[in-house]
RNA sequence: GGGCGAGUGGCGGAAUUGGCAGACGCGCUGGCUUCAGGUGCCAGUGAGGGCAACCUCGUGGGGGUUCAAGUCCCCCCUCGCCCACCA
């Protein structure tokens, strides 16, 4: 039995690592051709934040997202496969601050580190694209893009009320705030008054919904609804309320039917109007409410429960349907930076409103017919609409959707009011009082205001801070920095200085993807025939944390890109995969449960491949996965069984394979075939199968089959090795070379599939009688209908099965099925 | 409160149009190899019954459509995610 102490042989996996990295270094297999002889794909990963090592996460991510790229090398696409930094941003500033030097110095240190990482996770990067978003040669592009975006007045300053975190001591987006607190360090976000930068997302909201259709099936579901829902397009009108002592003021509702049953009026109490139009007499009341209202938090304001408060104004409005005179009230319930800030309040017809007109004893005219047994609460269904007629229009009678028509045709026709829509999305507060970040390219003067940097002045460049001048202290550190904030105004000459505030990081990755396409280009942000070339990105991988806030921003990006004429497409990713988490014993790894998976020693253990291999073996890739439940030790022993196969492959490599053993080519050319399916359908867990039942079966025909000199067997062996070159690169190579090749499998070509060996020569076709399984026969793929059904009935379990019964019907579905109905 | 998605062996998961439920793997059990452990190899492994051929039940629960339902329709339960006073 030595064949068995051969079969025991083992390949050491980490050694293997070693020799194949220097092997690949030296051929560069995966530097995009570029030259236009090979149809292009673009496989894109969502860049990574060089934050320490790469962890379990970038682990699983990069695998998932090398399946990809490499499966088209193999299908003969000349691939792009980038990869760079988002290297601006705030824990490098935090980590500076806290060891006394320069944030380039962590950052950079991290890139290095995580870049030897992905070289020894084998993924196919095409490194001679990498960049770096705090490189000047990158963000030089961003300010040039910014300046444009400001020439076409899609970038501009206001004085507004913004989302403040106090602990990281600067602004965030409205998309950066999640249930109230940071995004990024959790801390409860209060609101100040500062004067920001801002991108006007609002005005390509349309299109941002409309686009979408082109993502349909494309991109997950959830993502396109997440997207929906943040933008929140709702169809109303805007009605116009006559406010004594003030003039008019128009709100925003969808539901201008109901406007007959408008009993009072609510203006949002952080809103300027509040202020304006209250009385001498109910001012002081009106200012208590609004301290009380300013030291609660978005936290607080989230409970739906909370009961409704708000104060009297001390004036009325008129309906203008009916021209009744409502009272005019401040709450918090009404949002200051939604629709118009102020509201006609239909108790009958809204909640809120309800709650609000109990809470303070305020007439309920019913003006949507409810049903009989409806309870005493709002009635937000439809119906026939009630007591709303004025002299010269009249709904009465009317369901929701004509009524909605005819009062906005009326107010119209007015003067009153008009149709309209309202959307949720709110512009992009891009300002931040950080260091680490793009400047912003703008220069303050005296006397000629906001200044644009000249081009040819580009980049403005950071200046030299480190460790305590960074510390946050609620203006940006740039400001503290006084010989790079003082400037000559570039208009005027004047002593003038710099804005000193930075982008927020989404700038800089709104646009990276664009770059990669001709990352040394100096004579614009991106080179538009490579951008026309390559994108959009046929495939985008990463995670769904993202789904409203990079893939929105770029989208927008792109879209007016798209206007200016330098991109002739309008959605930057044809294609979106989000993969699961990682996790672990049932939870998100943390620092604090201390159920973190050091990735560095699992790669120790069982190397790379294996690793590979577990994670795209273990589910759907959208699935989180539970390394708990997960066994590394048995993908690679997986691995050294397929590697075995390889020693026992006894053919010269290239010989005759249309003389090997027909039953294993099938199963060969069937993987094969269902593999490339598989990977396209992005259902990698289930072609990772596939290719272990190749492996056993392939191990049979050595073993106890037509043996390892056979011609099949190499054919076998040989795919095996080529399909799983996507998922464990170096144990493909190994088998490779030890098939008698010459590096690399990558570049092996997928196998050509011989369509005549998928064609079965037999089918197992299922007998039923009742529905229930009786007998399976062996048939041609070509029986008829009658030798099947003859057969099906000659069957000894099928006649046991009819005995004392009548056939009453026969169903039959040649070749695969004969149903049996009898009683 | 609204929206979306999911529930299949001990576990991760297969089952493309309704047509063999449980592929593949983990784990477990028995055996071979071994001084022994591990590795490797062989066999078994949804539940219940039977010496066996086989039989009955079985995809969260209930109902329905169909010759046939994990898959389609209705109701319910549970879990997950997203949004949430958005007028």
């Amino acid at each position: 039995m030595s064949e068995q102490r051969d079969e025991r042989e083992a390949y050491d996996v980490v050694a293997t690592q070693d020799k194949w990295r220097k092997v690949w270094e030296e051929l560069n297999p995966f530097q995009a051709l570029d030259d236009g002889s090979k149809e292009r794909r673009y496989a894109l990963t969502m860049f990574p934040y060089p934050s320490g090592d790469l962890h379990m996460g970038h682990a699983e991510v990069m695998a998932l997202h090398d399946v990809i790229a490499r499966f088209w090398w193999q299908q003969g696409y000349d691939v792009m496969n980038p990869i760079g930094w988002d290297s601006f941003g705030l824990p490098a500033e935090n980590a500076a601050i806290k060891r006394d030097e320069h944030p380039a110095t962590y950052t950079y240190a991290n890139i290095e580190t995580q870049a030897e990482s992905f070289k020894r996770y084998g993924i196919s990067f095409d490194w001679s694209r990498r960049l770096h978003t705090s490189d000047p040669e990158y963000y030089r592009w961003t300010q040039w893009l910014f300046l444009r975006f400001r020439e076409r007045g899609l970038a501009y300053r206001k004085f507004s009320p913004v989302n403040w975190c106090p602990n990281d001591q600067t602004v965030l987006a409205n998309e950066q705030v999640v249930q109230g607190m940071c995004e990024r360090c959790g801390a409860e976000v209060t609101k100040r008054e500062l004067s920001q930068w801002y991108f006007k997302v609002t005005e390509y909201a349309q299109r941002l919904l409309d686009d979408m259709r082109q993502l349909e099936g494309k991109w997950p579901d959830r993502v396109l609804a997440m997207q929906r829902n943040w933008i929140g397009r709702s169809e109303g009108a805007h009605v116009v309320f006559e406010i004594e002592g003030h003039g008019p003021v128009t709100v925003f509702t969808t539901r201008p039917d109901t406007l007959f049953g408008a009993t009072f009026f609510v203006v949002a109490a952080d809103a300027k109007l509040a202020a304006e139009i209250v009385t001498d007499e109910q001012r002081p009341a009106f200012e208590a409410y609004l301290d009380e209202v300013r030291k609660a938090t978005d936290i607080d304001r989230l409970s739906t429960e909370r009961p409704k408060t708000g104060v009297f104004l001390g004036v009325h409005a008129t309906n203008p349907v009916n021209g009744e005179r409502i009272p005019v009230y401040a709450a918090d319930y009404v949002l200051a930076d939604y629709g118009t800030g102020a509201i006609m309040a239909v108790p009958a017809q809204d909640a809120r409103d309800w709650d609000f007109a109990k809470a303070f004893d305020l007439p309920i005219v019913r003006t949507v017919q409810p049903p009989a047994d409806f309870p005493d609460e709002a009635f937000t269904g439809s119906g026939p609409a009630i007591n709303s007629a004025n002299d010269e229009v009249s709904l009465n009678g009317m369901d929701v959707p004509e009524a909605k028509s005819t009062i906005i045709a009326w107010l119209e026709g007015k003067g009153l009011g008009n149709g309209t829509v309202n959307f949720r999305l709110r512009d992009w507060l891009l300002s931040r009082q950080r260091f680490w970040g793009c400047p912003i390219p703008i220069v303050h003067c005296p006397s000629c205001g906001e200044v644009p940097v000249p081009d040819e002045q580009l980049p403005v460049v950071l200046p030299d801070l480190r460790g305590a001048d960074l510390k946050p202290k609620g203006t940006s550190p740039l400001a503290a920095a006084e010989e790079w904030v003082t400037v000559d105004c570039p208009s005027c000459g004047g002593p003038a200085k710099r804005d000193s505030d930075t982008m927020d990081t989404f700038v800089d990755s709104s646009w990276y993807f664009l770059r990669y396409c001709s990352p040394d280009y100096t004579d614009g942000p991106f080179d538009e025939e490579a951008v026309r070339n390559w994108m959009p990105a046929h495939q985008y991988v990463g995670g769904v944390e993202h789904a409203i806030l990079h893939l929105l921003y770029s989208r927008f990006f792109t879209k007016v890109l798209h206007d200016m004429g330098m991109v002739d497409f309008v959605e930057p990713f044809t294609a979106l995969l989000n993969q699961g988490q990682v996790i672990n014993g049932g939870k998100a790894m943390s620092k604090s449960l201390g159920n973190g998976v050091d990735l560095g020693a699992v790669l120790d253990e069982f190397g790379v491949d294996a690793t590979r291999l577990t994670m795209v073996f273990a589910g759907p890739p959208e699935d989180d996965i539970d390394w708990a439940d997960l066994s590394p030790g048995g993908s690679l022993k997986f691995l050294q069984r397929a590697w075995r196969l390889s020693g026992d492959v006894t053919s010269e490599a290239g010989a005759d394979v249309s003389t090997g053993d027909v039953a294993l080519r099938k199963v060969t050319h069937k993987t094969v075939h269902e593999a490339a399916q598989l990977v396209e359908s992005h259902r990698f867990n289930v072609m990772v199968a596939k290719i272990m039942e190749l492996v056993n079966a392939t191990r049979k025909a050595i073993d106890s089959g037509p043996g390892g000199a056979d011609s099949a067997v190499r054919e076998a062996v040989e795919a095996v090795a080529i399909m799983l070159s996507l998922v464990a690169p170096y144990t493909a190579e190994e088998m490779w070379e030890r098939l008698g090749h010459q590096p690399t499998v990558a570049k092996a070509g997928w196998p050509a599939v011989d369509e005549a060996l998928l064609v079965e020569d037999e089918v197992t076709a299922i007998v039923q009688v009742q529905g229930k399984l009786r007998a399976k026969l062996q048939v041609s793929p070509a029986i008829s209908a009658e030798d099947l059904q003859a057969a099906a009935m000659a069957d000894e379990n099928v006649v046991r099965a009819l005995e004392g019964k009548t056939v009453r019907k026969v169903i039959v579905r040649e070749p695969s099925l004969v149903n049996i109905v009898a009683g």
